[in-house]
DNA sequence: TAAAGTGTCTTATTATAGTAGTACAGTTTT
DNA sequence: AAAACTGTACTACTATAATAAGACACTTTA
């Protein structure tokens, strides 16, 4: 099931890594289209967490339309493979757009950038 | 001379406006090496801030290389241009890793970024 | 050498984000 | 219909980041 691996004392708050590894297991599928999530107090529990912090985790994951809760039933993961992927793309093109912006700002011109790429991308 | 732009109303915190705003300038060349900034104390006057809130830029600039200060004398910036260049270059390979890293965790491989790059770079 | 400038340090205030406690409201299940 | 679950809303506490006030220490300069 879920592999949580919270760390208390980091600087990143709690909410946002349990929403992180939801996110990435959405992501990669390991969660699909209709899994159950556990109950807020569910996870609370596991995570010895406040349930209004994990609340506000699963709000958050619907806002963005990730999952989807009515009250009795739960919290299940809602998104088609076609629909995540448009939205994987769309994620990264925008960091990709903000990098550019940055690269600009810094007065680099498009060959620098794509030499630079090229550069990176060959020594993975 | 300097122009600043500050939204006190806006959520990212004034010094950080500040200093992006002098660091901005140093990277476009418009403050040389050894360009005189102005006092903590006149600039705080022009902004309308706290001196300290001025210092804490000034601290920070200097930390990371781009400014030096003295008692009585005030700060400077202390950039040579190759430097800089190197500066400038290590910042954006930095994000570009970033960049791979995140787009590499969703589930791209190396094809996607190139097709996705070389797409988002002509149609600029 | 004194005055007026510079940066620095310590402390305090304020606003906000993060988390928690507790009571509430709707569903499901028996 | 009652019990045991679900999410929700309200309120409060706490830690921390951001900013400010004011005293201090060193340099410059006239």
């Amino acid at each position: 099931m879920l592999k949580f691996n919270i760390d208390a004392a980091s600087p990143v708050p709690v909410y946002q890594q349990v929403k992180q590894a939801i996110t990435l297991d959405i992501m990669a599928n390991r969660l699909k289209d209709g899994d159950q999530l556990p109950s807020i107090r569910t996870l609370a529990r596991i995570l010895k967490l406040n349930p209004n912090t994990v609340a506000k985790v699963y709000y958050s994951l619907e806002q963005e339309g990730y999952i989807e809760g009515r009250r009795g039933s739960g919290y299940q993961v809602k998104c088609q493979k076609g629909k995540m992927d448009n939205l994987k793309l769309s994620i990264i093109e925008h960091e990709f757009k903000a990098f550019l912006e940055k690269a600009f700002s810094l007065g680099f011109t498009k060959e620098d950038i794509e030499k630079l790429m090229r550069r990176l991308l060959t020594n993975e």
